[in-house]
DNA sequence: CTATTACGACAACCATGTTGTCTATCGTAG
DNA sequence: CTACGATAGACAACATGGTTGTCGTAATAG
């Protein structure tokens, strides 16, 4: 299964780049959820449901990303027992940087490969996968139990 | 990235294919840990360096292999300090069932996208990524420490 | 024979996921 | 307005999988 393989060639290379230009720290999966929370995952809970998993297990995320200075907590004024989750400076510049490298990257493949092929193969990953992009679930899915 | 999605969506159907084959406790871990052993990971040590982890790892995940039964133990008549690590009947036919319901995946693919487009995309992947196939650190790699 | 290397086991620890429980708060049905 | 159900988040206990470090024992090199 190359897929895996051409998935973490990519992601350490945009990790690896993301690290020289100040983001050592990050992890694949907080570039997920980063941009998870960009897309409507104000709180641990909305994000347990957009990521597929617990809301205790999204708490944690956010405790991680929290400690390493990507996102901040605020209280929600209209319900107490919200908090919301925002990205702090720092975290909004991972996401920025993150999508330079990401073109950058691709325009490395469409050279290697050839604009044409390298638009046919993004065509047929579309066709024959689902449309739903955001599953955080990875570790537990491919180690963990039943 | 649609890679991590494509490999995600084939090894569900891969793993949902064999449950019904009567292999549910397989997790996709397994198999890629099944297959390595059979590449020559016959000892926890051996397989740690195949998959690119501490033999402490390997070992616990055979630990695991073995209460499922699709592996066990035997001793080295050459050197006691090993302990070789064999496939066993189950485990065998794990592999097996695997290879066959891959190659009806990979014809599902073909008649989708059509035998030429499959072929494009098999060959891009292989140029575009390293030859080195096997690395079971993805749950560590995707989310672990830094 | 001795010194180094290597194997496997054990322990402590971190990161991630799970379920279950608890309190406080929201929202709505009555 | 009150009471109850649903929800947010925190905490605890546990399973998996990864790490490093240590240790006893066995193979091997000098």
């Amino acid at each position: 299964m190359r897929f895996l393989l051409a998935f973490r060639v990519l992601i350490d290379e945009l990790h690896a780049e993301l690290a020289r230009r100040g983001h050592a720290d990050m992890r694949p999966m907080h570039g997920i959820v980063l941009q998870a929370i960009t897309r409507g995952g104000s709180t641990a809970a909305d994000l347990g449901r957009l990521l597929a998993v617990s809301k205790q297990a999204a708490g944690k995320t956010i405790d991680g990303l929290e400690r390493l200075g990507y996102v901040h907590r605020v209280p929600d004024p209209h319900d107490t027992r919200r908090k919301i989750v925002r990205l702090t400076e720092r975290g909004a510049d991972s996401l920025e940087q993150s999508a330079r490298i990401f073109d950058e990257l691709r325009a490395r493949w469409a050279r290697e490969l050839g604009e044409d092929r390298l638009r046919a193969l993004e065509d047929d990953l579309r066709r024959m996968t689902p449309p739903d992009l955001f599953r955080l679930d990875v570790p537990g899915w491919f180690g963990g139990m039943g």
